[in-house]
DNA sequence: TCCTCATTTCAATGATTATTGAATTATAGG
DNA sequence: CCTATAATTCAATAATCATTGAAATGAGGA
């Protein structure tokens, strides 16, 4: 990944609905849900979540597809996942063995978020 | 980690200058460096790269140190833990074995972003 | 074909944000 | 105490971005 790329990617996470947005896709997994739906979930107006999902898509953060008068989107996972890996790479200089204890259990999972109660 | 703390890591990353001193420092590891020394090393004023370091800190992107005259700063490990985990929260409505897959190798590491060549 | 629904495009407005250079604070050494 | 160095603060300017509502596109069903 360019590093071009990965900074329109965290300015298009950086924003409250395209977050939202992001995080909903996400949960979501590879099934995704319709445009109308997300507006409605978001509670934006379908003009504007139409803008934010093509900066997400532009960002690589979500792809589209089509299903019927529906436009289905959801989270582009190997794009999250170079984004991260962009972020990280060469992490200490080669010795990751550093930084490795305070990533470990960093992605995904139900609650990723307080996994380090015993650390 | 809040969406808002988010939002605010996601902005501070998506910004040229902040986001080519954050991966300096992530590669720098615990270490660190001196502000002069980052401000030389991506080219900016030192009143401009104070800016920014100021920005990233209140990101919870880096953290300083004083150490004699100069201030050090070294990458937050564990605030971009938090930031990566914040995004994968309950991925795939709590079955990360349909995303891990996609995930699994991002983290660190010295060539993170080609790493599923046999998988 | 005609009509309807879902989504997108467009132009205008208001609000954030980066940059610059000068002035200021704070630390250490002579 | 005085000087030099390191970093930060400040005010002003320029640039970028989100939001809104109306109009347009495009796919499907009757």
């Amino acid at each position: 990944m360019e590093e071009r790329q990965a900074r329109t990617a965290f300015a298009a996470l950086s924003q409250e609905t395209r977050l939202r947005i992001v995080r909903l896709l996400v949960q979501a997994g590879p099934e995704g849900m319709a445009a109308g739906a997300i507006a409605e979930a978001v509670d934006v107006s379908p003009s504007n979540v139409s803008f934010h999902l093509k900066d997400l898509e532009h960002a690589g953060m979500i792809v589209p597809r089509r299903e019927a008068r529906s436009i289905i989107y959801s989270a582009d996972f190997a794009g999250l996942r170079d984004l991260i890996a962009f972020l990280m790479k060469d992490c200490c200089a080669g010795h990751p063995e550093i930084c490795a204890p305070a990533l470990a259990d960093a992605p995904c999972g139900p609650s990723a978020k307080k996994k380090r109660a015993h650390a």
